[in-house]
DNA sequence: CATGAATGAGTATTCATTCAT
DNA sequence: CATGAATGAATACTCATTCAT
């Protein structure tokens, strides 16, 4: 349901369309995260892609339409990451627990991807930024429905209020965005164990560890 | 008593220096609040400031030393606004949860500058990066203090890990970089005191509520 | 063989680079003889070569690459026509003669371009003018070697010492270096020939005259 | 009976203008021979004076203004060694020969300031080149008249042209012209010794050793 | 569809000169 | 006379986008 903007192309064929502009993403990501938006050209995409400018401008039709892609293609990442952690956890509660640990290893591994969206998001012109917005409400969303569903089935969650689904989905992400304190400080996964174990002692969980 | 960066001068009389540059950094934080610091020109900053670009020139290097000085004064404002509450609260407890709270507030009331701050930092030159850092390292490391005095002082705050200065330094910016999905959704003040709530709850302070 | 410095161009086709390149040189001799490097502006040798000024930057990096070409091109300009004026002599003392006319005879005609690179070399950037300045040692050493030749083949030069090579080469550039004076007391023949006169008696040729 | 150029200064104290400006002048001379004319700034200029930019324009009304007394002072600089070498002179044939050596002492010693004018001159103004190049024309006679009056003391001087007051106000200028070829391979002295020598014998003096 | 050359609008920064104090 | 802050005109260089081939 999420308003996804839809990009036009001076190219036909739809599956040559999706199958290079996956690689533009691609490269598009390693250049911005390597030198920022701002600081990147078209031509370094380009390149990076492997492809001429000209033919960039085939199956992208602004600087801002990448930039659109790429956040659209990272939110996609970790959104299946953690989609993908649960999709063999049925009971509710475990569910929940394993989405909480899926995402909050996302954000640590993927945290060069995060730190560019969280840069970049307001480079955006304002038509893709509200689609990239939309992106993450939806993906709030479905983290407070977890949380319901985790509740409905039974667990305890006194701390959890109207903010729940967002602090959840935003206190990991300071694995990123601290990373420069972080990185030298303590090992990945003891830093997630300890943001997990943080989250669910605030929403109340009782047998937290 | 963070390696402040200097930034030399054209004009000498040192009280015009700093009343000019306060003067020019406000507006500079107004400008690139409004289109970001790649949008905003330097003439866009003079223009706010009330000065010709040739005079800007004479109480700033560079592009970048705006950047930097706007960072510097949005995170001493911040900072300061914490010192602020707790300087007549001594009781270590107190003196904890009454900064939680400071900076809680200060998080949602400055959110423009706090979103600009976590926008724009990478676009700042590395000298000024590590400088901005090094304060806001600086800040998490008093909150570290501030947990730490309130532990000896008898409170129980078995949820706090490593990880306690940082959590507590940054889910609050939650309600910054949030913005745009919280502000219609629910008061201010409600929002910032389930923010603390939850940050209590996660230490593990057992009245909590 | 001298140390030619590397211009990296924005354009892969090299015959067009080359063609350009030589247009842009040229378009820009003008503009430099006419105003000074230092006043002139890209955008008027643009203008001169019928280019845009984006186009011009494809084509080279900087203003200082643009004086660098056309030193070297004023250089080999005198260059080869030297050469060219001793290519069919191969009696070393003719060959000698021939070439001290010759290089006389260039300095007059090319008074406007010998002046602009005495003007301007030392605008050129470090790497720029030790190119350039490579460039002017190997002339003189050529002169050097042909005065060695003539020498063995027989020719008397008694006042030819150390700096033989630098005089030979240098007093001739009074005709460009001096234009203001010369150009209108006597025709350029006759400056010419009385400087190369001057060259011989000065060396010990005996039949100077 | 050189036109000079008279310089409008605010200040009405003539003999304070003239130190100062005798004060700047030297300070110009300094900062123009470190960064060329177009790289050194008023500001340096006055800095390297020990004086304030507005006080600076007290002196002096243009930028072209310093250029023109520093181009001036130079000249005078070199005229008066040369002056003062056979001041003392009265055989004509003598006083010619001490005037060439000494000319060429100067090119030498003065290679900084030489290179400076060479580099130079043509940014003066129209009015400011004039005159400077006056005043070289002046120079250049000074020395035809004193060929003229060795002649007619008795020396043999076949070699000698209409060119030859140039010639011997030229030649030596290669030591300044040339210094970053010629600094290296042989000592100062020598080099000038082989300039005289050459002189001579161009201009046919029969004794030339 | 692919290529890459052409373009021109846009911008940070400098600096000679002025002038109020 | 001295000072130094104010100014604005001037300019090299960049880069997203277009389009002829």
């Amino acid at each position: 349901m999420s308003q996804t903007r839809h990009i036009a192309t001076q190219v036909k064929d739809a599956d040559l369309v999706s199958e290079r502009r996956a690689h533009i993403v691609r490269a598009a990501a390693r250049v911005f995260r390597a030198k920022g938006f701002h600081g990147a050209t078209i031509r370094d995409v380009a390149i990076e892609a492997g492809l001429s400018q000209g033919s960039l401008y085939n199956y992208v039709r602004t600087k801002d339409d990448i930039l659109y892609l790429v956040h659209k293609d990272l939110t996609e990442g970790y959104t299946r990451e953690v989609e993908a952690a649960i999709a063999t956890v049925h009971e509710p509660r475990k569910r929940f627990r394993a989405a909480v640990a899926a995402f909050t290893r996302a954000m640590r591994r993927r945290s060069g991807d995060i730190a560019l969206i969280y840069q970049e998001t307001h480079a955006l012109g304002p038509e893709s930024r509200r689609a990239v917005l939309a992106q993450t409400e939806q993906f709030i969303q479905f983290f407070s429905g977890l949380i319901d569903e985790a509740r409905a089935a039974g667990m305890e969650l006194p701390g959890a209020g109207k903010l729940a689904g967002d602090i959840v989905t935003f206190l990991p992400i300071m694995l990123a965005l601290r990373r420069w304190r972080l990185k030298d400080s303590m090992p990945g996964e003891e830093a997630e164990a300890e943001v997990v174990q943080f989250l669910l002692r605030g929403l109340g969980v009782i047998d937290a560890v």
